[in-house]
DNA sequence: ACCGATTACTGAACGGTGTTCAATATATTT
DNA sequence: AAATATATTGAACACCGTTCAGTAATCGGT
């Protein structure tokens, strides 16, 4: 067969992605194959050659396309949430890793291989997420600087990816914590309070993480 | 050739060990190869199929002395501390996982295919990590029921694990993040003082994480 | 309407991977 | 010394990702 032409190349790479999407959450990265989302999609083993460099790029592509679900994800749980925001982002966090977990442990699983590195558009499709957590860590502190704000907003997200991945990766470290998330929030929390967060309503909260919080404070 | 017997089962299984350690460093886990661990061991391919079941238990047991090796440079920072156990500790988490970045990585990367799970044995020789955390974190809070001390030192743990892995991974979420040791460290500090830190000397500290929480409490 | 030139896609070939398991050569026991 | 048990081999197999000459559809010019 030759030139077929019943796609656009962007057509193309759409459907690779999330064929490769569907894959990669079936069987993880460890055994993702090219080849085998080549032929669900009904092209040949080359064709991801010519559209992504490679594998490693067609695993990028799919791991952007996971992170704007996840964004997504997260603000879902604000739209729905109560008063409590910053719990809300801890839950969407934990909700993406939790029910796709393949997805989430390839996203930091796959490091691209010596040389290239992140294409700009892939950066800029990933930072939809940091920024989220981002805008709610600026409504709820006290004006600072920006640059000190930016920086705080993603160590606390550093927080509660440290849990999460423990999580995910059945690290003994957690497994007798039988709140994983309600203590990331806890951490959060805590950091938070020593930044000036400013209070409004913490009535809601649960989980045994939380009580951590409430004993000490 | 057929049976050779010189080495015994577990001097076999420490040869592989050591010399996969090697080659995990230098190539890291998407491109380690069980079959040239074996060239360079001098033993065939099959070899590690019975000793490791497959090359996913030898990566198991690459791992678990990555542990030992980790917790050992733990040690070593409590041991040429000042006063300051805490930043110790902190200091020798990213140590590690900056000097042997391919190493770290693995360690979290590895996912063991679907039924098997970590043997005890390798459960045992990783707990030492925690474990050092644990008796740090007990020596410098008050008194209350072991359990939830257990709990908040593995918390704490996760925190740091969280800034430690977006480093290595270059996420670009610290990308404008200057100093994320001192980023952790300064969550970490934060979530001790709201559980009762007892502050005794807290002369030496730098880097702008924690001049956050300085400027803050 | 035709015909190069261009483009999109193919798929066999290649060198690599992990796993299996009959064959084999050394140890050990009888 | 013979028989048995054990440790190790390595060819065979089925997969993987990458390459690239080849081929067929489309396009641009006449």
């Amino acid at each position: 067969m030759g030139r077929r032409s019943d796609h656009t190349r962007e057509e193309l790479r759409a459907l690779f992605i999330s064929e490769g999407h569907a894959h990669l959450a079936q069987v993880g990265l460890a055994k993702f194959s090219g080849r085998e989302v080549a032929k669900r999609v009904g092209y040949s083993v080359g064709t991801i050659s010519n559209l992504f460099g490679s594998v490693d790029g067609l695993i990028v592509a799919i791991n952007s396309r996971s992170f704007e679900v996840w964004a997504q994800i997260l603000r879902d749980r604000l739209e729905s949430a109560d008063g409590d925001r910053i719990a809300a982002l801890v839950d969407g966090y934990f909700a993406f890793a939790q029910q796709s977990p393949e997805l989430w442990s390839a996203i930091y699983a796959h490091r691209l291989p010596e040389g290239l590195d992140l294409p700009d558009e892939d950066k800029a499709r990933r930072a939809g997420l940091t920024q989220i957590v981002e805008d709610e860590i600026r409504a709820v502190l006290p004006a600072g600087t920006d640059a000190d704000l930016v920086r705080l907003a993603r160590s606390l997200v550093a927080v509660v990816h440290g849990h999460c991945s423990f999580v995910v990766s059945g690290s003994f470290a957690l497994l007798e914590e039988p709140d994983p998330q309600g203590a990331a929030l806890a951490r959060v929390r805590e950091s938070l309070a020593a930044h000036g967060y400013r209070a409004e309503d913490f009535r809601s909260d649960s989980g045994l993480g939380d009580s951590e919080n409430r004993r000490s404070l």
